[in-house]
DNA sequence: TGCTACAGACCGCCAGTCGGTATAACTGAC
DNA sequence: GTCAGTTATACCGACTGGCGGTCTGTAGCA
């Protein structure tokens, strides 16, 4: 075969595309090391000159998002200009805009799928460990301002992501919904649904009711008409 | 090698046991089918008898932990003389009193040790849909009864049991805590987030603050008290 | 000339398959 | 009631394909 030598770092990139391609399409396990090297026309000595196991590949992706939601955040952070409850709004929203609707379903049907459980464990713990100090200055700062109020801001915040995580059943629901009844009920039960987790997150914090929202309005909807195109036989994604 | 017949349903109560055993001590992917087979004294074609997959296995093992956290409940929901706030801290308390510290700390550590994720999802995600309807029905009466406040009374069951199962890490600290003043700071550290997530629960259901309580006083320290043997080069469970 | 980035045959293990079989359970003849 | 014949059930274990990971190299750039 011919050799092809390439800048360490643009491999190790290439890697990590295909890998999380072949990730969010398959699931971690059913993706094999073999297929992600075939992707990149690499060998595989190769691969494992690059990461000592498959399973390193798959937390070098977790930090790379990782640090990708940390730039994302350092921009609202950075805004002396908000208050911290627009902060909070802002932050819960990042990446939920009705603009981002159809990438947003697009990756919660390839995460929330139950063959990727593993992926996306790893994601959600390493994304946190970044998250969780950022929104507690959140928390302080508007415990500063007079408008939050909590005991402990590091726990406050990790409660507040945690509900941020819980779409797993609705998203589930709203992808196998077959025909615009069920569809429609989806979507209700899926506003229902980040409403509640929206006051759960107002009465934390001492806020307001009707203050936090996850999503700003129509997302839902607007995520439900770019659903990716399901196979004909229905039940893209198994219940439960 | 001698061939044994047994009664159907005592072979899957047997394979059932050892898979229980199995997952938790080494985990659902390093616990090979062979190993269970072994350890009840039984062939690979006997096993495919029995259960279709090793996933059906532990499919298996999931239905019959909701069924088991089914029967503990029925027992509370059955006693029309508690009032529902009674209820509802008898259902955040079920398994958690200190005589039973170590059983929950063992569990605990086999199910939220890293190499489990697969497991813990399992259960949970089984365990949880026969638990939020019963919960529900707990928040309903305290509704009725004029205690507790809800727009959805399943939507906040859920999120309750969802705060009741965010102790991974701080289990994980708690199990990691190597001397004696680590330990007593991860016993610190758990009773606030404890508290924390107690007072998250009061506000979610509108009750007074410092009602809903996670585990009986001194559970903790009992639970630390009752840890596993730990290997001697420390890290038994892996940081993160 | 030496080190870095690669190649690919190879290994052990694992979930799952398959053809076969011992044994218990049932049948009917006497 | 018992005993050969038959069937269905519960079981056996060699085998397969594919997996993650290893190892011995080696081409190509510096």
């Amino acid at each position: 075969m011919p050799r092809i030598v390439r800048h360490p770092e643009v491999r190790r990139a290439e890697l990590l595309a295909a890998a999380g391609r072949l990730f969010s399409a398959r699931g971690y396990e059913a993706a094999s090391v073999d297929d992600i090297i075939g992707e990149v026309g690499l060998s595989k000595g190769a691969f494992y000159y690059y990461f000592p196991s498959k399973d390193a590949l798959l937390e070098a992706l977790a930090r790379q998002a990782a640090e990708r939601a940390r730039a994302e955040l350092e921009a609202i952070l950075a805004a002396p200009a908000m208050s911290a409850v627009e902060q909070l709004n802002a932050f819960l929203r990042r990446g939920r805009g009705t603009d981002r609707a159809a990438e947003a379903i697009a990756t919660f049907a390839s995460i929330f799928s139950p063959e990727n459980i593993v992926l996306y464990h790893r994601m959600h713990r390493t994304v946190m460990t970044v998250m969780a100090p950022a929104l507690a200055r959140i928390i302080e700062k508007g415990r500063r301002e007079g408008s939050m109020a909590s005991n402990d801001p590091l726990i406050s915040a990790e409660l507040v992501l945690l509900l941020g995580a819980v779409t797993h059943g609705a998203v589930a629901d709203l992808l196998a919904a077959e025909g615009a009844d069920a569809l429609s009920q989806a979507i209700a039960a899926f506003e229902r649904r980040l409403a509640e987790q929206g006051l759960a997150v107002d009465r934390i914090l001492g806020l307001p009711d009707g203050t936090a929202r996850f999503v700003e309005p129509g997302f839902v909807a607007a995520m439900a008409a770019a659903r990716p195109n399901r196979n004909p036989l229905g039940a893209t994604v198994a219940a439960g």
